[in-house]
DNA sequence: CCTTGACCTTCCCGTGACTGGAAGCCCTAT
DNA sequence: ATAGGGCTTCCAGTCACGGGAAGGTCAAGG
């Protein structure tokens, strides 16, 4: 298969293809032409790394879940742990916009929104104190 | 005022501060040694931009903030305006990690966490249907 | 056989919003 | 005179790619 096919089944573009294989997360072999030639295995990985990718997990963590699943030997505890990590730094970030969401929608309401210059929003942005 | 007391009193870090000066989002005066020379205004802008960055506004968006503040005749509407959109891009964050903490703790109930390798997390990444 | 057009290659630059670090000047205190 | 802390600029790196240029390859059509 080359890149096309592989990025068309994969979902992924040919350019995260690319660079998922200059930083070694994937190994293709190369037709006599210079071109990348992927194998099944290759699109599978690709696959594996689109989704969780998707679920947020860093290029590292990514790295690591697919050592993990290509190692037979592995515990799943370790894979639970890495997951467990993930989603604690998920619900870190879903708290943090849920404060910013709480402080600007508190803001927004409070504004009139017209053709008048004072403007809470902006007063609590000069000062520290919003009321 | 030097960086350093306006670091401290804006709580910016001092490298942030000179970038802001970069991208012109200050001008402070420049001392005879070269220094720069911070007024109350400049400390004023700084403290603004650190609250609008806490509340995720884009560096774009601070510096149309900031225009705002500025201008006397404003209309509180066009601040109303930038702030809805931050507020629904905020929301469109939320959901996706809402969506990705759904899955991925989905997973991480399904996995036993032991010695062994069987691993649901593992599977859901590698298979497009979880179950 | 030649050309067209789709595909592939590498290489380099840009993104956002900084952060780290090097090399060197300035100022105050001892 | 020196030591230290603070200040300056400049360069490089971060993360995970995306855009685009310059050029090689291949199959189909004229």
């Amino acid at each position: 298969m080359n890149i096309g096919e592989v990025a068309r089944r994969s979902g992924l573009p040919a350019k995260t293809i690319r660079y998922y294989e200059e930083i070694d997360l994937i190994r293709p072999q190369r037709s006599e032409n210079g071109y990348r030639s992927f194998a099944e295995n290759d699109l599978h990985k690709l696959a594996f790394l689109g989704r969780a990718r998707a679920l947020g997990f860093t290029i590292e963590e990514c790295r690591t879940l697919l050592a993990l699943y290509e190692d037979e030997t592995r515990e799943s505890a370790e894979v639970k742990r890495v997951a467990e990590e993930h989603l604690r730094h998920i619900d870190e970030k879903i708290a943090e916009l849920q404060d910013m969401r709480a402080t600007l929608s508190h803001l927004v309401r409070a504004c009139a929104g017209d053709d008048r210059p004072d403007c809470p929003i902006l007063q609590g942005l000069a000062n520290e104190t919003v009321e």
